[in-house]
DNA sequence: ACCATAGGCGTTACCGGTCACACGGTCGGG
DNA sequence: CCCGACCGTGTGACCGGTAACGCCTATGGT
C-alpha cells in the first residue's frame, strides 16, 4: 500500500492526482466540478486516481478561486440559552444541507464581544453572509451603521425596513398565552418581563399589554427579570403581584425561578396564581407542576433563515421579512382562578 | 469621501494598499505582520493607506499561504445539552484569544452525522485539528481508524494511551456525591445511570459502585436513562428503588424528572429519599426542592484544551491528558436518611 | 580606502484551486 | 470538399496573501 509521497508530506493537490491519472489539473477540476465534455474514460481514470491518493478538495484554496467561502457567520447573543443555541443547531443543520459551514461568535455584554465586534471578525474570516440572533436593542443600532459588504439576515420578530428579517412570531405566542388565560377566567394578569433591550421581550411585553387591554383587564406594570431562573425567584420571592391571579411570564427559567419563589413564600401554582412561560425548553414539562408554555419551532426558524440567507448571497429577490407561528402547550401550571 | 475603486468593487487587497503607499505589496505584508527592519515613516504611509481603504487581511488568503487556517473543529455530540454546549463556548472564547476561530459539527446518531462524518467534514474545511467532544465508546473506535493528518483532543475523563484527552474528572464528581450522601447516613444508595455507551455515564457509574463497595453498601443495579428529564420522570413514577434512601442521579435534567415522577406518587425530596445530579445547571438551584449536584468548571476546561490543541498543533511535547477537579454544590435535595 | 554587514525594500515563486481562452480533431451541412 | 461548430483537453493568468532571495545603500571596523 504504498503512498503516493509527494512534497514532504501533505495533503495531494490536483497536480497530483492529475500526474497521476496522465492529464492536465484541469481535467482533475473539471471531473471534480461535474462538468460536461469528459470523455468517460478519462474521467474514470481521475476518479481512480483521486482515491488512490486519497485527495479531498481544498476549501480554502476553493473559497479564494471562487471568492464564496460557502461559509455563514452567525452572531449569538446569550448561546448558554436554550432559545438562540437551538436556533444555531437548527441553522447549522440547515447549512450543512445546502453545503455551507458557519462560523458562530458569541456576543456577550463584554466591550469587545458586543455585536459589532462578532460582524467584524467574521467579515474578517470571511463568510458569505451574516446571521444575528436574538439582538438587542442596541445591537441593531451597530448593525445599521455597519456597511459590511455582506448580505445579513437578523433573527428578529419586528419587521424592519432596513433589513432582511426571520424570526419565530413573538407577539403572535403572548396573545396564545394571555388568550388561554383569559379563557381560563382570569381578570388581572401580571408579566413578568424579560430585559427590555431585548427585542423578543419587548414584543412579548407589549403584546401582553395590548391583550390585556384589548380583554378589558387593568393595566399593571410589568416587572422585569434578566432571562434566568434566579430573576425569577427574586420577584417570586418577594414581589407583591397585587390582585393577579396569573402571571405571564418571558421564558421558562424564570418561570422555574418564579415557581420556586412563590412556592418558598407558600403561594401555590396553579391553585393559588397560575403561571405561563415562554420557550418550552425540553425539561419544562418535569418543572413542578408542569409548565403551559408557548414552543417555538426552531427547526423551522433555521430552515426558514437559511432559505432567506442564500438567495441574499445569490442576489434572487427575497421577502424582507418571514414569520414563524408558535404553539400553546397546555400542561398544569394554569388552571382557572379560585372562585 | 471618495472611494478606492477597484476592480469592480471587491474588498481591497494588499496591492491596493501598496499602490496607495507608494510602496511593493511585500512591504505592506511586513507591516501586517508587524516585521522589523521597516522605517518608521514608510510604516506609517502603509498604515495611513490601510486605513483610508478601510483594508482588511483576506485571512483565506492567508490560510493559502501559511498552511495554516487558525482555525479549529470541533465535533460534539448532544450540543442543545448544557454541558457540551457549555464546553464549546468556552473553548470558542479561549480559541478567540489565541486568535483561532472554531467550527462545529453537531453529530447524532443519524447515519452521516456521526461523529467520523464530522471528523471528515472539518478536515475537508480545512482545520489545524480536532476537538471531539463527549463521545461515546463508538466513537473513540471510529476515531481511532480515522487517519486524518491533523492532531486531535478528544474530551473524556478516562485517559487513552493512543490520543491526547483532557476532561473534568468524572469518576472523582461521582465520588464527591457519594461520599457526601454517605455521610449524611446513607446505607443503600441506587444510581440513575446516562446511557452506558457513553463515557461520562459510564466513569460516573463505575465510580458509584466502587465507592458503594468500598464504604461496605449493598451491591444493587443502576437503571439507566437516556439523560433527559423525561427518562427520570417514568424512574421516579414506576420504578422501585427497593430499601435505598438516597439516588445518585447521572445528570440534573435526569434528577430533575425524577423528582417529579417520585413527586407524584407521592414520594418527597429529600424527606423521604435524597437526590443527588450532576451537572449544575444554571437553574438546578431553583429545582424544587433546589438541587444537591457536582459542577464541573467548562470554562476551565475550555482554556486547557485549548492549551493542549495549541501545543498540538505546533508540535511541542504535551502531556497526554490531563484532569479538571469538579465540586460539590450541596443544596436542599439531600438530607440524612430518616431514622 | 575597502570590504563586510546589516537595514530597507523589491522581485519572483509559490499555496491549490478556478476561469478564460486556445487548440486539434471529428462531424455535419452547404 | 471546405468550413464552421462542437467536443475534449491543455495553457496560462489570477484569487490575495507569504516566503525566499537579491539588490542597493549606509555604516563601521581595519
Amino acid at each position: 500500500m504504498a503512498e503516493h509521497v509527494t512534497r514532504g508530506w501533505q495533503r495531494p493537490s490536483i497536480y497530483d492526482v492529475a500526474k497521476l491519472a496522465g492529464v492536465s489539473h484541469m481535467t482533475v477540476s473539471r471531473v471534480l466540478n461535474d462538468h460536461p465534455n469528459i470523455r468517460e474514460s478519462t474521467r474514470q481514470r481521475v476518479l481512480d486516481a483521486i482515491d488512490q491518493t486519497n485527495y479531498t478538495r481544498s476549501s480554502i484554496a476553493r473559497a479564494l478561486a471562487t471568492r464564496r467561502a460557502m461559509r455563514i457567520g452567525v452572531v449569538v447573543d446569550n448561546p448558554l440559552q436554550y432559545g438562540p443555541n437551538s436556533t444555531i443547531r437548527a441553522l447549522e443543520s440547515a447549512a450543512r444541507d445546502a453545503g455551507y459551514a458557519i462560523s458562530a461568535f458569541s456576543a456577550s455584554d463584554d466591550e469587545d464581544l458586543r455585536i459589532d465586534a462578532g460582524v467584524d471578525e467574521l467579515v474578517a474570516q470571511g463568510v458569505d453572509a451574516l446571521c444575528v440572533i436574538a439582538p438587542r436593542l442596541s445591537s441593531l443600532d451597530l448593525l445599521r451603521q455597519r456597511e459590511t459588504g455582506v448580505p445579513a439576515l437578523v433573527i428578529v420578530s419586528e419587521p424592519d425596513p432596513d433589513m432582511h428579517t426571520a424570526a419565530v412570531d413573538q407577539k403572535a405566542g403572548a396573545r396564545l398565552a394571555m388568550n388561554h388565560l383569559i379563557e381560563l377566567g382570569h381578570r388581572s394578569i401580571a408579566h413578568l418581563a424579560g430585559p427590555l433591550d431585548w427585542y423578543d421581550a419587548r414584543a412579548r411585553e407589549v403584546a401582553w399589554r395590548e391583550t390585556s387591554a384589548a380583554a378589558g383587564l387593568p393595566a399593571t406594570e410589568a416587572v422585569i427579570g434578566d432571562w434566568s431562573s434566579d430573576s425569577g425567584y427574586e420577584f417570586g420571592k418577594t414581589h407583591d403581584f397585587g390582585d393577579a391571579t396569573a402571571i405571564f411570564v418571558a421564558n421558562d427559567q424564570m418561570a422555574l425561578g418564579l415557581i420556586h419563589g412563590l412556592t418558598s413564600r407558600g403561594i401555590r401554582v396553579p391553585q393559588d396564581i397560575s403561571v405561563v412561560g415562554f420557550d418550552d425548553l425540553p425539561d419544562s414539562r418535569h418543572f413542578l407542576p408542569p409548565l403551559t408554555t408557548v414552543r417555538q419551532d426552531f427547526a423551522a426558524l433555521g430552515v426558514l433563515a437559511l432559505q432567506l440567507l442564500i438567495s441574499a448571497i445569490e442576489g434572487t429577490p427575497t421577502p424582507a421579512s418571514q414569520m414563524i407561528e408558535p404553539r400553546l402547550i397546555v400542561r398544569e401550571s394554569t388552571a382557572p382562578p379560585r372562585a
